[in-house]
RNA sequence: GGAGUUGGACGGGCUGUCGCCGCGGACGUACGUCCGGGGAGGAAAGUCCGGGCUUCGCAGGGCAGGAUGCUGGCUAACGGCCAGAGCGGGUGACCGCUGGAAAGCGCAACAGAAAGCAGACCGCCGCUCUUCGGAGCGGUAAGGGUGAAACGGUGAGGUAAGAGCUCACCGGCUGGCGUGGCGACACGUCAGGCCAGGCAAGCCCCAUCCGAAGCAAAACCAAAUAGGGAAACCGGCCGGCCCGGCCCAUGGUUUCCGGGUAGGUUGCUUGAAGGCGCGGGUAACCGCGUCUCUAGAGGAAUGACAGCCGCCGCUUUCGGGCGGUACAAAACCCGGCUUAUAGUCCGACUCCCUUU
RNA sequence: CGGGAUGUAGCGCAGUCUGGGAGCGCACUUGAAUGGGGUUCAAGGGGUCGCUAGUUCAAAUCUAGUCAUCCCGA
């Protein structure tokens, strides 16, 4: 199974955050809030990260974004077909952070959003059926 | 050996797996696949200056406003750099500062008699009066005390007491001349007058410079919707009809045009570029020759995870073990400045101690 | 990219333009008043004036640099 991630799997616009943050569902765990909407396209889910000032400087911001991306290539199986906004919160230290932090914060919650999203698109399928 | 001053270079390396963003080539109808090659810094940072570039404005000049400020040079330009001058600090290597206060206005708390065209509290001296304690008038500015700062210093003459009042020397100032230097200035000499305090990072004066905005600049392509302009046809009114005119809720349909939003493309990296060599210059820098191409995104790539090796601490049973490995990431591009930075290496110089 | 504001006692602010004593309110401590508490009254303590240099006799105030926070415009 391939495990590239493309640009077509990002969310670029600021209308597509803004559509995630208001229409989406939130969870948050300890370190992140994650913002998850029903993807426009089908099949496939995108990423969207929002690292803020509040992180740290310009290099702890980027390696945050790297991590996470890179988490989410590594487990893009386990995600479902949404669209996800990952926020840290500010407490989150960047020199502390690493890829297995990461999968222990977000992989359950993964699974739970996974869960959820697929009752919804059978939902959404028999209607239209 | 110790302490220090100053200039420069670097700021992790290798391998594997999985990835990201541009570029070139091949296959290929589009989509895409494969191959090759590239992909953060000395400060990319702060955004404090200067320039290029783009658009707008502009006959020329002035005012206002802002910036700079010893001299000479370098430069596209600079508030930068180099070389020098004067002053200050340091034993020294070396470091720091810089227009004008005899154009004018203004300011100086408290203390002190007095804080700025000088003046006189205690003193000192003379005269007059006296209740013998002193008081009044006048002279004086050497001495005292205050303050951050009190209108030259020392000595002699002089005097009632004194005083640049006079003289000598010293210090400082102004002007002239000579010598050296492109110049700031230095040295010498003559004359004057004995004195002219501080603050311009208070207002100000003088000299020089400055049009404004910024790549979200700007150019081009250009949906949907609303609105604008033009033409044709239809409709209504004036009218018997045509021509013509009007439709003031400026009626409806079609076509065309221009502006322009979302969006897209360009701007976008070959440049006051860098390396090496030679030459000129004390240097900053400049000239010539030759070689190289070195990120170009657009919610924003340059990574993640392993392993080995460096480097620095602590520890050790000398096999090793544990911990750390800075600051900080391009966003139109350059030249500087400022600030942050674990450590490593190299050059020059100064002072002290010891040995020969 | 461009522009602006703020930083002073535990908290909220004045003082900065025009340089000389660091202040106001709440809070805190002590005392009075009350049987006790609150209210009230009186007295008191507490400040590297964000930081570092410079100008000045003297800096919260002036100048330069720097740090942090906040707010605008495109």
């Amino acid at each position: 199974m391939s495990l590239t991630w493309p640009r077509e799997r990002r969310i670029t616009r600021r209308a597509e955050y803004t559509a995630c943050y208001n229409g989406g569902e939130r969870r948050s765990t300890k370190y992140f809030i994650v913002f998850a909407r029903h993807s426009d396209l089908s099949g496939t889910g995108r990423l969207g990260l929002a690292v803020t000032k509040k992180c740290g400087n310009a290099v702890a911001r980027n390696r945050i974004k790297r991590v996470l991306r890179s988490f989410f290539r590594l487990h893009q199986h386990k995600m479902p077909p949404m669209d996800i906004v990952v926020t840290p919160k500010k407490h989150l230290r960047a020199d502390k952070f690493s890829l297995s932090l990461a999968e222990d914060e977000l992989l359950p919650l993964l699974a739970e959003l996974s869960a959820s999203g697929v009752q919804s698109v059978s939902d959404s399928s028999g209607d239209a059926a």
